[in-house]
RNA sequence: GGUCCCGUAGCUCAACGGAUAGAGCAACUGCCUUCUAAGCAGUAGGUUACAGGUUCGAGCCCUGUCGGGAUCACCA
């Protein structure tokens, strides 16, 4: 069936050419959603028109509103206001299309296209576990990759887990000095938590020495001679730390020896990496599965970041690259607005940019997808640019289905998260959180008869993921969002579960049609559909052209706000119009079959959110 | 300082260049004898940071200004 929108784009298009003989592109013909306060379901503007008719707008659009409904027979009734051509839909199409949207379980969906896309949605260090940030950065791609999925894309979800480097040994070499044998069990610790303990206590005994050091006489002596003019010793060492860090501290030293050794592959340190990242991975993965997400290839920094220095010498055959007299390899991106940058140390070392540019090639020969979305905070914008319009002058065949999708950073309404100052929001925490709230808004609410305990615990699960998923995700990616730990559990207004209320009051109707047996077949021959139930219909209408948008630009938000809006015009509905106690059969019949639309439809677009609907609440 | 992003109701967010800028939260007021009130309806709240420009029409596009953020490492 159709889409109306096309259309009537269509036949604007004709109809101007017909009576101004003058040809347009249908593509460009603009129509709207009628507001409320107008008579009609879809708008024309026909101010683009006005010059070739060479009339006034109003009579412009009459004439072509005229043409409209003698020549479309979905077009019922105009009328014009102020120069915007109201068109009114014929009951039978909004028939038509109900009966599609009931009949096709799919609706909204794009058949399998042949494209392949990869959607990199999770990097995180192995040293410490997840929070509020990962969740988003986490959110953002799964749901990306449900909505390129739904338009007909084959995605394969990755990670890239950062389980090498400086961080990691920091966590290990603790353990190991302090840990006194203590495991995860032994200790009753999450695995991914009890390794970032390890972490944090690192970093506080070196807090401790660094602040002991700077008492000593060779901190007071560097001070002075490097302190710039009226610079304070506080905010001296603040600037000094890293520096220290590398040449004064022991720990510095012990944390710097281990990594060599872990480069060596030295067995003992292997064994003792394995051992803190597997707990890292065990952690993370019960985290996943409260997130409800999952991916479909893993990738471990220990194995790519050597990759790239073939990358490297192609540049430098190609002339991409350039040498400079200490050995380093540079690449030159002045002309295009960047700076010069670069891709390998005199000493033959890679940098991150190397490793980026070597597990870019390596996966497109492992993958061969068309795209390649990368789901990363808006700090690495820069580096992201870099990336991809160097792997553009190399030439390599996927560099323009590379795409950063980056958003901005959460924070609280205090301000940052900092490690420092504990304000980091831990994602289990939260998780439990969601959950523990939409338990208790439940009690206060009363028990609800015939539900058993693990379908009322999977369905407060259901509801409190629900809230946060939303308030998450609801916002636009490009966007900081100031995530307030109150708001994002709030269960009323514009959340996750005033749609899923929606979904669990059309449920309840559609198990009622079941028991009871009735008959909607007569849904066909009802007359006369209310505005509430017009709503409705136009909103149903725009579903796959929203998700279709939301692939274009890679942003969920506009499927949520697009759920958000269907089921306020659902709860307006409900309350307005009576429907098992409906006036006749036929209303009955077509209010239940377009509940069963909605329903049907804001579960799938809360599916491409990564969020589930509970049967009851 | 260069580059990029953001400034919309007290707060959190919407609005393919289209009609009178909309929701939720917070505040106040109504609506459960009737399909689940996690709902519905109403009141109040705005010079869309500011100044110009482009056009039939600008929150949206262009220029400038002011605020906020990010980034400009041989860190990752």
């Amino acid at each position: 069936m159709s889409n109306i929108i096309s259309t009537l784009q269509n036949a604007v298009a004709q109809a101007v050419g017909q009576i101004y003989s003058e040809a347009t592109d249908p593509a460009k013909v603009q129509i709207n959603t009628t507001p409320p306060d107008f008579t009609g379901d879809y708008s024309v503007v026909v101010f683009p028109f006005v010059k070739i008719a060479k009339k006034a707008p109003d009579a412009a659009a009459a004439e072509i509103g005229d043409y409209l409904q003698k020549n479309v027979p979905e077009v019922k009734s105009f009328n014009v206001v102020k120069g915007f051509l109201n068109l009114e839909i014929s009951d039978v199409y909004w028939q038509n299309f109900l009966q599609s949207v009931v009949t096709n379980p799919g609706f909204g969906r794009q058949p399998r296209n042949g494209r392949k896309v990869m959607v990199e949605y999770s990097s995180p260090n192995t040293n410490k576990p997840l929070h509020l940030g990962h969740i988003r950065n986490i959110l953002l791609g799964w749901s990306c990759a449900q909505i390129l999925e739904a338009v007909g894309c084959e995605v394969v979800k990755t990670q890239i887990v950062n389980d090498r480097g400086v961080a990691i040994c920091k966590s290990m070499l603790s353990w190991e000095k302090w840990g006194d044998g203590k495991t995860p069990e032994s200790a009753g610790i999450k695995p991914d938590h009890f390794v970032g303990d390890w972490y944090v206590l690192f970093e506080q005994k070196s807090k401790e020495a660094y602040e002991a050091w700077q008492q000593s006489d060779e901190a007071k002596r560097i001070f002075e001679t490097n302190k710039k003019a009226n610079q304070a010793e506080k905010e001296f060492f603040r600037e000094f730390k890293n520096k220290w860090f590398n040449e004064h501290s022991a720990l510095g030293a012990e944390v710097r020896e281990m990594l060599l050794k872990w480069e060596a592959h030295e067995p003992a340190t292997m064994a003792l990496w394995n051992k803190m990242n597997n707990w890292v991975y065990e952690g993370f993965e019960q985290t996943y599965k409260d997130l409800g997400v999952s991916f479909d290839r893993l990738y471990h920094e220990s194995d790519t970041y050597l990759l790239g220095k073939d990358i490297v010498e192609e540049g430098l055959a190609k002339g991409v690259f350039f040498k400079k007299d200490d050995g380093s390899v540079w690449v030159d991106l002045t002309d295009a607005g960047y700076d010069q940058k670069v891709v390998l140390r005199a000493d033959g070392t890679s940098v991150y940019i190397t490793q980026d540019l070597g597990t870019a090639q390596m996966r497109h020969k492992e993958l061969g997808c068309e795209r390649y979305v990368y789901v990363v905070a808006d700090e690495q914008n820069y580096h992201f640019q870099v990336l991809f319009e160097i792997l553009r002058r190399l030439g390599e065949p996927y560099a323009k289905g590379l795409h950063h999708l980056s958003y901005g950073l959460v924070e609280l309404p205090t301000g940052r998260m900092k490690t420092r100052e504990g304000t980091v929001v831990d994602a289990d925490d939260l998780v439990a959180e969601v959950i523990r709230l939409a338990a208790e808004q439940a009690s206060e609410r009363g028990e609800i008869e015939g539900v058993s305990p693990q379908e009322k615990q999977e369905n407060l699960r259901k509801v409190g993921m629900g809230a946060l998923k939303f308030f998450i995700v609801k916002v636009h990616p490009k966007r900081k969002m100031i995530f307030n730990p109150e708001e994002s559990v709030d269960l009323q207004g514009q959340t996750g579960p005033y749609i899923q209320y929606s979904y669990v009051r059309i449920n309840g109707l559609m198990q009622r049609v079941e028991k009871e047996n009735v008959d909607v077949s007569k849904a066909g021959a009802y007359t006369g559909i209310q505005t509430q139930e017009k709503e409705l219909l136009v909103a149903l209408h725009d579903f796959p052209n929203v998700i279709q948008k939301a692939a274009e630009e890679y942003d969920p938000s506009l499927i949520a706000n697009f759920c958000y809006d269907l089921a306020k015009k659902y709860h307006r509905f409900w309350h307005d119009l009576s429907i098992f106690n409906a006036d006749t059969a036929e209303a009955k019949a077509f209010r239940l079959q377009l509940s069963r639309s909605v329903g049907q439809v804001l579960k799938s677009g809360m599916e491409l959110l990564g969020i589930e609907m509970p049967n009851r609440m």
